[in-house]
RNA sequence: GGUGGGUUGGCGGAGAGGUUACGCACCGGAUUGCAAAUCCGUGAAGACCGGUUCGAUUCCGGUACCCACCUCCA
């Protein structure tokens, strides 16, 4: 059995994991607000939980996961989403609106994760079918006299759970100290948080015992995890931005409405993705989506190779460089791999790196060794494991019918011009498809092509014409 | 102000208290009609100052700088 260590938040350790129960690995990971396109960033922990699945299936079975991540549809700027289309004459009404909405950016979120090879989860959860049990959780933290009702709000007593800030290294005090928020005048304590708040007639809501309202951000992944998890399960995950306070809220509120329970023993945070060194953030206005990346003609395997290039535990600066040195290794180690079956089973060397917190770092330098010595049944088994390679998602590398046609021609006129010695027609052939991003290999056995990051169908065409070939 | 993370060769980027990371780029050689690709090989590092140690880039302390979180955000 392979053991598997994971960079623990909660403990600040890198420790060993042991499932509480090996048929059944279960693990939650914070998924998006459903209100727009998902931008690069939002695509580093789902590849990391995606990598993580991929191994954990691979140790304890392909059945014996149970990868949960939810879609949050309950939010204000979805709401204004909605309010904005109505005013704009929409005949919707504004529960049909968020509705829409809410579909259109699922379709987009499934569309972009596909594209960089993420699987699905096994349970994607909205917000909106789990308010029921969400209402019933902050019932139960009332009567445990965890929370208390102000003003149609339910907020979470932060003083009634002596662990609170525990996971982010922070005490109440000091937040307090430190806070810029401005506190609400019916809070028994300014960190004390919204289970639920009112909704107006314009936003949607739902009936509770508090009134008509809505729930607060955080208490959705507890009640979610609880209902298709249990209170404890192996591995909570997201960016290291939600440390505090989406996560140490979740902790407040699942460890007081469920106190025999662990809630999750593992947690697991990615660092940020940056753009040019800084901070890719929707205030700095600096982001850009997957959705504009895969326009813009990155394929999605060479998007997913760069984001695991880099550890998760670091930040990842995304450049244009690191895309093109992805797309020439992937090119290069999609023509080794043709036509192999994979090996039975991944290289060690590769499993390790991966079973050390996920180092998919050392797993790739572990797959170029692999790559040099010629192992490509070996390569491919193990780039499995990371998502890569896998059949459907290596079009992008892969000519058309109709350019491959061209290509052929051109090698054999230009094998005929080396026959006649015409070394200046054969040149002009190479310069031709050097400059189409054509990529053309002699070897013993003649020749081999592929196509270059460049490629230009049009410049082909145009070459074979001129040569008349 | 509080909290957390980082600083590795030209660039990217890992592990390990003592032995080549790896990739890209560069340089030399083989190969080639010339190239490309490939193969072989060389060179190149650990922010700074102390400490522990036979030995530290790796552990400990400090300094500097960078980044993030504390506010919607993955």
């Amino acid at each position: 059995m392979v053991r598997i260590r994971l960079t623990n938040t909660r403990t600040r350790r890198k420790e060993e994991m042991t499932p509480i129960d090996a048929s059944n690995v279960r693990l939650y990971l914070c998924g998006p607000t459903v209100y727009d396109r998902a931008h690069l960033g939002n695509a580093r922990p789902v590849l990391v939980f995606d990598v993580l699945v991929r191994l954990l299936r691979h140790v304890y079975g392909a059945e014996a996961v149970t990868y949960v991540r939810n879609f949050t549809d309950v939010d204000d700027k979805i709401n204004a989403e909605a309010q904005r289309r109505k005013a704009a004459g929409s005949p919707l009404s504004l529960e049909q609106l968020i509705a829409e909405r809410t579909e259109e950016t699922i379709g987009w979120y499934h569309d972009d994760m596909d594209a960089i090879g993420a699987g699905r989860p096994d349970h994607e959860p909205r917000a909106t079918a789990y308010v029921g049990q969400m209402i019933e959780m902050i019932s139960d933290l009332i009567a445990k006299g965890h929370a208390y009702a102000a003003e149609g709000h339910v907020l979470f007593d932060v003083r009634s759970f002596p662990n609170y800030g525990k996971l982010s290294g922070r005490s109440v005090d000091d937040m307090i100290a430190g806070a810029r928020v401005e506190v609400a005048p019916f809070k028994r304590d300014p960190m004390d948080f919204v289970l639920w708040k009112p909704s107006t007639d314009d936003l949607p809501g739902w009936d509770s015992p508090w009134g008509r309202g809505r729930p607060g951000w955080h208490i959705e992944c507890s009640a979610m995890s609880a209902a298709l998890l249990g209170p404890s399960f192996d591995i909570h995950g997201g960016g290291i931005d939600l440390q505090f306070p989406h996560h140490e809220n979740e902790i407040a509120q699942s460890c007081c409405a469920h106190p025999q329970a662990s809630f999750a023993n593992i947690w697991l945070h990615n660092e940020m993705l940056q753009v040019e060194g800084k901070k890719m953030s929707k205030s700095l206005g600096n982001f850009f989506t997957v959705r504009d990346l895969l326009d813009k003609g990155v394929p999605g395997e060479v998007i997913r190779f760069v984001m695991l290039s880099t550890h998760y535990r670091k930040p990842m600066d995304w450049t244009e460089a690191k895309a093109r040195e992805a797309d020439a290794t992937l090119r290069r180690w999609r023509g080794l791999v043709a036509g192999i079956e994979p090996a039975p089973s991944p290289a060690p060397a590769v499993l390790e790196a991966l079973a050390d917190d996920l180092n998919t770092a050392g797993a790739i330098a572990a797959m170029h060794d692999l790559a040099a010595q010629g192992d490509a049944a070996g390569l491919l088994a193990s780039a499995g494991l990371l998502g890569l390679l896998l059949p459907g998602m290596g079009d992008w590398a892969e000519a058309g019918d109709e350019a491959a046609v061209l290509i052929e021609a051109l090698l054999t006129a230009r094998a005929e011009a080396r026959q006649a010695r015409d070394f200046a027609r054969a040149d002009a052939i190479r310069d031709g498809f050097a400059a189409a991003g054509v990529e053309v290999k002699d070897t013993p056995q003649g020749p081999e092509w592929s196509l270059a990051p460049g490629f230009d169908a049009d410049a082909l065409s145009k070459l074979a014409a001129d040569l008349g070939a």
